[in-house]
DNA sequence: CTGAAAGCGCTAACAC
DNA sequence: GTGTTAGCGCTTTCAG
């Protein structure tokens, strides 16, 4: 484990110099058998080239900087293989990190990535970091914010008003009319599908709905609690990844689904199809895709993609008419 | 998006050296009131270091990489999380490759990870990769196979043997004799499942259970079906990634479990609570955290760290005697 | 076509 | 304490 082998000790063995060695390496214009003779000594010496070196030119890594709030969330995870997906294509890696949804990691972590002049950056978090995205981005490192809209930055999204309304008139359709909700947060998207649910409740003249905050998993089963003193013949979860808490609390309660109350999440998960339950799922794989995308493209101006959510109907709200 | 501001700028702006600064940076003895003028250069020009340029004299980044051969599994997903936590409590980020169970890819992404001088790699990958870990290793990269025992590398596993066994043993305790298993592939973890299923059945004097192979979830709906032609009491699924299509293929089949039907599955995941299902269970997530703590510590012999599987009975094999 | 030499941004002796 | 001077491994003019 002495000193790696470098382009000298190729150079030396294939008896060129290293500007030559670094020619046939990156494709310049080199006589064949010198080429070959390069070749063989890079093969022999088992030589792998300094990536990070290699970056200092172009003062830029090709690494594409991924913070996430919550890796073990449906989303996230098909966000993030979307992304990896790309970057594959894109002769780039991902240099990924979870924040577990606390803020002092989020700006820590996007430093980090600054540091390791990322070729560009993906992030999920909340307003904290926006500062040091936007001072990336005069210095020509692409930001992109998954899931929150922000002036001078690149973004996607989805389109939460949407969703929340078409939530509530899938809900309608089945012949619902009593509506509880389990929020999570303050956070813009959790406002937006309420606001969505909420109109268009009142559109098709049915009372508020009653929204309970629940932070994490824990707290779902209180929060569902109080939701059900009220009676509701649904239940809505605006966040994926408080699902399974929710049909939980649910079944502990005694309740069928829908023959009781009807189940209503936002987010596709894999047992949602074996359980039948219904969904407004968002395109999270090729948001991912798109957000990787940005970053290769780089554009100079402020992109902001926003995706349709899809109903996908297993039945756990009833019928629809 | 002119040059980024670098050392030297700073130095200029303060009046003072790039040695000073470097000092300041990194906690080298300086008069304070120069260290508060460099400082503050820093901050005015929102300076940010360069980490590149910094690996470049130890010759190693502070990079873990981490090649996984399919994200989209709750093993694998907890893992990451478990190596991403030990990460974090060491400066060190996380360069994430997927390969989507694509032999190429693993090789190539190796490669890339070496490239990119990584203080350490964690791997998820097959045979494939073991000669470029090996190397990698003598040039004083510290690499850790997961799942999977090699020679001359670390390695970080599950007592898989003993894992068969305690799905045969909690079986047998709930009354069931006839096995039907759904596996996936000849991965040594596969069939050491299987091996050590089979000996404890063959030990409680049942008969030998049928196994069936399935690669893809796709496949497992006819794997399970030629599984049921059989009439068998249980179903085991010895792969977390085929649960799911496991779970569906049995209610498809209008089985109702454990009435008609026992189904005992490996890996833990956040539905299995939810729908009463069986499993044994890895320590994922601690597994994570000992793998890269493997890459942290670098010790010089080989060590393999073997980690027992645990039981979490939930009733979807009956009850147990 | 190929080599010599000048950096890239930063750290690490070595002097003052 | 602080500045000077070498490099780290590699790319890239600029000559030849």
């Amino acid at each position: 484990m002495g000193k790696r082998t470098t382009i000298g000790d190729v150079a030396t063995a294939a008896g060129v110099s290293v500007a030559t060695v670094s020619r046939v390496l990156n494709g310049g214009a080199v006589k064949e058998d010198t080429a070959a003779r390069v070749w063989e000594a890079v093969t022999t010496l088992e030589y792998t080239p300094n990536a990070l070196t290699k970056s200092i030119f172009s003062g830029r890594s090709n690494t594409i900087g991924v913070v996430i709030r919550d890796l073990n969330s449906p989303f996230y995870l098909d966000l993030m293989r979307g992304i990896d997906e790309v970057a594959g294509a894109n002769d780039s890696l991902v240099m990924f990190a979870n924040t577990y949804r606390h803020p002092d990691r989020e700006v820590a972590h996007v430093r980090t990535m600054d540091e390791q002049r990322v070729r560009g950056l993906i992030v999920t978090t909340g307003e904290t970091t926006d500062a040091r995205s936007r001072s990336m981005t005069a210095n020509g490192t692409p930001c992109v914010v998954v899931a929150r809209a922000v002036a001078g930055l690149h973004s996607v999204i989805l389109d939460n008003v949407a969703a929340g309304r078409m939530m509530a008139e899938h809900l309608v359709a089945c012949g619902r009319s009593s509506v509880g909700v389990v929020a999570s947060g303050q956070r813009p998207s959790q406002v937006e599908r309420t606001a969505g649910l909420r109109d268009a409740l009142a559109g098709a003249g049915l009372p508020a709905p009653v929204v309970v905050d629940a932070g994490t998993e824990d707290e779902v089963a209180a929060a569902v609690s109080t939701l059900l003193r009220g009676r509701p013949d649904a239940v809505v979860c605006l966040t994926g990844r408080l699902t399974v808490a929710t049909y939980t609390a649910l079944t502990a309660a005694g309740l069928t689904i829908p023959g009781d109350v009807a189940l209503l999440t936002m987010d596709e998960f894999a047992w949602a199809a074996a359980l039948g339950i219904t969904v407004v799922a968002q395109p999270s794989y090729e948001m991912g895709r798109q957000a990787a995308s940005l970053v290769v493209e780089a554009p100079a101006d402020p992109v902001h993609r926003v995706f349709a959510p899809t109903l996908v109907a297993r039945g756990s709200c009833g019928e629809a008419r």
